[in-house]
DNA sequence: GAACATCCGGAACGATCGCCCCGGTTACCG
DNA sequence: CGGTAACCGGGGCGATCGTTCCGGATGTTC
């Protein structure tokens, strides 16, 4: 038997943490979460064992709906659709920013998997898009996800500007894009150094 | 009067300071620097009262370091030759790389100067290939600290493989290159519209 | 070598936070 | 409407960590 105060409880905590999360991180404290629900910390913690749970209950759904957005695109140019996409999923999310930036290892079981889901379509589209000849061929899916977690660190950092976002997201789709000069212009591509990454 | 073991703890504090904050970032507790330095807590604080004066004085020699890195190039390919040398400089540290990714606002005074002072030098660096054309003339100093911050991190992420590396310090510096096709090509900068960084 | 200032070490304190627990309450069912 | 079971709230426990403090040790000077 489930009560109907359980589950309107459930949601409230649900809904304080994904705000609280994608305002502060990882750092906000349980207390704050309940207070917001208006709830005890007791009440979090039934049903939510522990603060790991709560947090990954919180990023499923957001994982699951980049999944989604990655799948929607199958062109050489849903790669660069779906990172302009991915920002504005994320936009303020700090919770997600941070997710991110970490390889997603030490995570709850069922978020790892909907996280590793979220990674083989990312890694799809950068196929599509590299045997479409518009990204560069030799980025590796997880080249890609680094990338992606740094770079909406720093939009999120940028504190919602959306020129600066804008920017942010031009300068990693550019470098991202294959950059061979025109056929009519030469036809060769610029050669690139290993240890000497830029110049 | 300051006494000989005072200067050589204090040294032997840094030195594991140093070491513990590139290693593990800034969670790693007092102790077990003091531990690390053969020393006790008490005398960590004696020479840096706080944690944040003792992350601020770890921190400020980088910093320096950076400055004068970028303050050796003026030319218009000096820019991407300070990114190649940014990531090196900051390789397996943690502390900075998290420093970065911040905005380093809340950082103790004499840091806060340095970290102004890198901060203009990066800008010198890009307003020079900017005029020289070498540099997307849209980028602002704020968006290149942004994204400098963030490559790191995502350096960082990459664990020292260093073709994982020198792959996405590619894409930052191909990313911020101008990318006009050459004259004989047709000549016009691809459009980019606002709100659509990408695509 | 003795006196003195300085410094060292680590135990102790207070704050923070995640997590557990129990007395009281509330919702559901017959 | 009464009984039962599930749930709620918040106080409390234990662990962690930054910081302080003081008795003892050590370097320095004359």
């Amino acid at each position: 038997m489930v009560r109907a105060d359980a589950v309107r409880n459930r949601e409230r905590v649900l809904a304080a943490a994904r705000e609280a999360f994608a305002r502060d991180g990882l750092a906000v404290p349980i207390d704050d979460i309940a207070r917001a629900a208006g709830v005890g910390a007791g009440t979090v913690h039934r049903h939510f064992p522990t603060k790991e749970t709560l947090y990954a209950a919180v990023l499923a759904d957001r994982v699951a709906a980049l999944e989604t957005l990655a799948r929607s695109y199958d062109d050489g140019e849903g790669l660069f659709r779906f990172i302009g996409g991915f920002a504005e999923h994320g936009a303020g999310n700090r919770a997600l920013a941070e997710a991110l930036a970490r390889g997603g290892v030490d995570i709850q079981a069922e978020l790892g998997a909907r996280s590793a889901a979220l990674k083989q379509a990312m890694a799809d589209l950068l196929r599509v898009a590299q045997r479409a000849g518009t990204a560069r061929p030799d980025i590796t899916p997880d080249d890609l996800q680094a990338l992606l977690g740094a770079v909406h660190l720093a939009v999120e950092r940028a504190g919602g500007d959306p020129s600066a976002t804008g920017r942010i997201l031009g300068v990693l789709c550019d470098g991202l894009r294959r950059h061979d000069r025109g056929p009519a212009s030469g036809g060769s591509v610029r050669a690139r150094v290993e240890p000497e990454p830029c110049g």
